[in-house]
RNA sequence: GCCCGAGUGGCGGAAUGGCAGACGCAAAGGACUUAAAAUCCUUCGGAGGCAACUCCGUGCCGGUUCGAGUCCGGCCUCGGGCACCA
């Protein structure tokens, strides 16, 4: 067969079928298999969406032939940063190039041969698609979902511009290599925070992998503890010459059972306290210390590489217990954004504070110690133990500790218990050109207001200026800024940021099945009925960001209505990533991006295909090597030689081996050759459907291949061949698409084969008369002996020492004890 | 540093706590062919043995179990994520 040529014939004969098209009437059997959407980037579509597109358009096409309505749409996520970036350097419009892009890799797409419903396509740099991601931040901003803060950017000083972490190196600019500081601006922020609960439990009933499900929970970071107050003392207000009314630090710990431990406290470098507090004496080195943080990131901040640093603020503040008089410190290790950006030290009971406190020569109090005989003296101690020098509460395990301590100060105001999480509000705000515009209007009278939603969309201007010059590119465009206020009428300013592409993604899959909605975002009716998505498959990278994104903004509609269920992704697959032929990430700057165009040319996009599934275990991923695909372009060729033999059994009777000339004379053998192949039909029938199941590809291949070799095998070409041949092209079918659709043809078969029921196994021809067991003795296999499947414990123990090999073996040994699993083995203990 | 994974023949990879290495690649031998390619058949973790068979073997160290690639504890190496790459 000219896979080519086929191929393209099969291509637009589907596109006539409209075979990707998804029916709306039958809503009810519908099957909606979604695959991450792509970033249209310069070097369009490589091994990686192939490898994630082409298997999991195999999985599509075995659920339609399930008798699945199946929806699988397609689209692009097409704002971002990398388009941005090649317009500065190459003086190209984003939109030009973005376009140019995405007609590209449709082109590509479709190659690869998939079901796609192209109506329902999604664009999301396209007006018709951010109009209504602009109408979603409305209703976010209209619901309290949506609110404005400072927040710190990385700012390059020398190019003068908002730089993403991805763009800082080293501490310093990609670009110019200059130092990147921390900057506070004020941003758009959805209240994600307000969810953490929900997303957190929700994920008990999601059928999502274990390993991701324990990221978001990690992400999100749920922790009991309470938050203490610790005054500030009256001395510190004389020293500033100010008077301080009132105060207060409040910590959060997740142990304040060590309280009476506590020898300082620690403040965030940006904790709004540190000003007022700083004494004159410890000014310029605060200040010091909280420029150099500025430049540091919270990673780099909280690892464990260089010391933990630190300065004394000058500032004292007074125990809640003991009234005893704590220095106030800044430091790095303790992070604004959680908790209550301050923490109380104390070093005896945790790693940080002990290394802070061993640094800097301050007390450590041991306040807990074992509860165990055995005395563990060695500091820091983080186990569990019974508290001592803690006054009153001596005596107490610490657990138990924890919940009275709090409670004491509950009553004074002084203290409480309190749940925080690591989770932190989704920072929207984007100094950029190439994004969704912000629908918000600045008015001197009427403050922030969201645009009518009969004035979106807020259309992205072309004629702009972004190169980086220290403002968001949308400020310098005066047409732009300029407007007049929704609400009164005068002159105002549109708000000059874009959103963060992951807005845009948040919410797309609500988007495919109303694709062409001009009137609304989507309808609620129809989207009540199409999600859930049934599958979604895509990279683990996005197990924290898109996919908790995409569940806060299904839980944000439901609220407002929008919505009737709870989980946008009922159950979710990440394919492993296909790494460059070193085994290093595939990226332009390895220069190891693989296209897969050079493969469609030479073998045929279902030996591609083909190849993806077998030659990878699909969850893990791996290096690409090619050295596999000719093997898969042979097996193809195997299974069309042994069809085309089958094919040739059409009308010979099985059995009737002499009329042809050959094969085996003993009529009894043939009867046994068609129980071997029936058996092998069967069994590849029953593991091949659970292993698409399980998106296990590589084992449902090797089961075809198995019955392949069993035809072989098979002593003539016979209408038993024929009717095997029949079913394989139907098993098959959906690995290889193109090539079974023309074989089925072939063999006189109505397009399209995916119309088709796909085959089901008969559990009668999976009866063996017989199978092996193994016999061991003390655990080592000794032989193996023949059974009938099925026997009771004491029967298999009996025929097991029947047989003269045991015999042998057990001789003149005393059996204590015998264990038996059903079906598989017999072990003697002696 | 923190969170999450992974490590099995020369290679890609299989194995609900129950016969490690399914299926395939590469390699070797054979058949067919004037020859090559293609195809078909056979062998293929290591060591020992004429053989039956024996011993060793799933990154490292220890544990649980009649039995561990699989479970538990501690390491090592690699990969993903760490909130402005998407």
């Amino acid at each position: 067969m000219d896979y080519l040529k086929n191929e393209e014939k099969w291509r637009k004969e589907w596109e006539k079928q409209h075979l990707g098209h998804f029916d709306r009437s039958k809503a009810d059997s519908k099957y909606y298999v979604l695959e991450m959407f792509s970033y249209p980037s310069g070097f369009n579509l490589h091994m990686g969406h192939w490898y994630n597109y082409a298997p999991s358009d195999t999985f599509a096409r075995f659920k339609k032939m399930q008798g699945y309505n199946v929806f699988q749409p397609m689209g692009f996520d097409s704002f971002g940063l990398p388009a941005e970036n090649h317009a500065i350097k190459t003086g190209i419009h984003p939109k030009v190039n973005t376009n140019k892009n995405i007609a590209f890799m449709e082109k590509q797409l479709k190659t690869l041969g998939a079901m796609y419903d192209w109506e329902a396509e999604v664009i999301t740099s396209d007006p018709s698609y951010y109009r209504w991601t602009q109408w979603l931040f409305c209703e976010l901003y209209k619901k309290g979902l949506a609110y404005q803060k400072q927040a710190p950017v990385n700012w390059c000083t020398s190019c003068n511009t908002v730089i993403a972490n991805e763009q800082v190196v080293d501490g310093r600019c990609e670009r110019c290599k200059s130092e990147v500081v921390r900057k506070n601006l004020v941003q758009w922020f959805f209240k994600i925070t307000d969810y953490a609960e929900e997303l957190l439990w929700c994920l008990d009933v999601l059928d999502w992998p274990e390993k991701t499900k324990t990221m978001q929970r990690n992400w999100i970071g749920r922790s009991e503890g309470s938050e203490i107050v610790f005054e500030i003392t009256g001395e510190t207000r004389l020293k500033n010459k100010k008077p301080l009314e009132n105060e207060k630090i409040t910590v959060f710990t997740t142990r304040a059972d060590t309280l009476f431990g506590t020898s300082y406290v620690v403040l965030a470098p940006e904790h709004p306290l540190v000003d007022k507090i700083t004494s004159p004496v410890q000014k310029t080195v605060v200040e010091e210390y909280k420029y150099a943080a500025s430049k540091l990131s919270d990673i780099e901040r909280t690892g464990d590489k260089g010391d933990k640093t630190g300065v004394f603020t000058g500032a004292y503040c007074t125990h809640p217990l003991t009234k005893e008089k704590l220095p106030v410190w800044i430091a790095d290790y303790c992070l604004a954004l959680y908790g209550t950006g301050a923490v109380m030290g104390v070093p005896a009971h945790d790693t940080r504070d002990f290394d802070f406190a061993k640094k800097y020569g301050l007390p450590i109090v041991r306040v807990i110690k074992t509860d165990k005989n055995d005395v563990d003296d060695s500091l820091p101690f983080i186990g569990r133990g019974v508290l001592t020098n803690s006054g009153i509460y001596d005596g107490i395990d610490n657990e138990t500790a924890k919940k009275q301590i709090t409670a004491g100060f509950e009553k004074k105001g002084a203290g409480r218990l309190k749940t925080t999480y690591k989770l932190r509000d989704w920072s929207v705000s984007r100094q950029r050109y190439w994004g969704c515009p912000i629908p918000i209007v600045y008015c001197g009278h009427c403050g922030a207001v969201p645009v009518p939603y009969e004035q979106l969309p807020v259309l992205l201007p072309d004629g702009v200026n972004f190169t980086p010059d220290g403002k968001s590119p949308l400020s310098k465009c005066e047409e732009y800024i300029n407007t007049t206020c929704p609400v009164c009428g005068k002159a105002a300013k549109r708000d000059a940021d874009t959103l963060d592409t992951f807005v845009c993604s948040s919410w797309y899959f609500l988007r495919y099945p109303d694709a062409q909605n001009t009137s609304k975002a989507f309808n609620s009716e129809i989207i009540n009925k199409m999600l859930p998505v049934d599958k979604y498959v895509g990279g683990p990278e996005h197990a924290c960001m898109h996919l908790l994104y995409a569940r806060f903004m299904t839980k944000a509609l439901r609220d407002m209505g929008y919505l009737s269920f709870d989980e946008p992704f009922k159950s979710l697959i990440h394919q492993g990533m296909i790494l460059g032929e070193g085994g290093e990430k595939m990226s332009k700057s390895n220069n190891n991006v693989v296209n897969p165009d050079a493969f469609t040319k030479e073998y045929g996009s279902d030996v591609l295909r083909l190849f993806l599934m077998f030659g990878f275990s699909y969850i893990e991923g791996g290096p690409w090597s090619d050295t596999g695909i000719k093997a898969s372009a042979k097996f193809l060729e195997r299974v069309e030689r042994i069809l085309d033999t089958a094919l040739a059994g059409r009308n010979v009777k099985s059995g009737s081996a002499q009329e042809n000339g050959r094969g085996p004379t003993d009529g009894k053998k043939t009867e046994n050759d068609d129980n071997e192949l029936n058996y092998a039909l069967h069994y590849a029938i029953k593991n091949v459907t659970k292993d698409l199941e399980d998106f296990s590809f590589n084992t449902a291949i090797a089961r075809i291949m198995e019955l392949v070799g069993a035809m072989y095998k098979h002593s003539q070409p016979d209408n038993r061949l024929y009717r095997c041949g029949m079913t394989l092209i139907k098993l098959i079918a959906p690995f290889v698409p193109h090539f079974a659709e023309e074989m089925n043809v072939i063999y006189g078969g109505k397009s399209s084969i995916f119309n088709e029921k796909y085959p089901v196994f008969d559990p009668a021809a999976l009866i063996k008369q017989k199978i092996e067991i193994a016999v061991q003795v003390n655990s080592k296999i000794r032989c193996r002996i023949d059974v009938e499947p099925g026997l009771t414990d004491d029967a298999v123990t009996s025929a097991a020492l029947t047989d003269e090999n045991v015999k042998k073996v057990l001789a003149g040994l005393t059996v204590n004890k015998v264990i038996v699993v059903r079906d598989k083995l017999v072990n003697f203990i002696v």
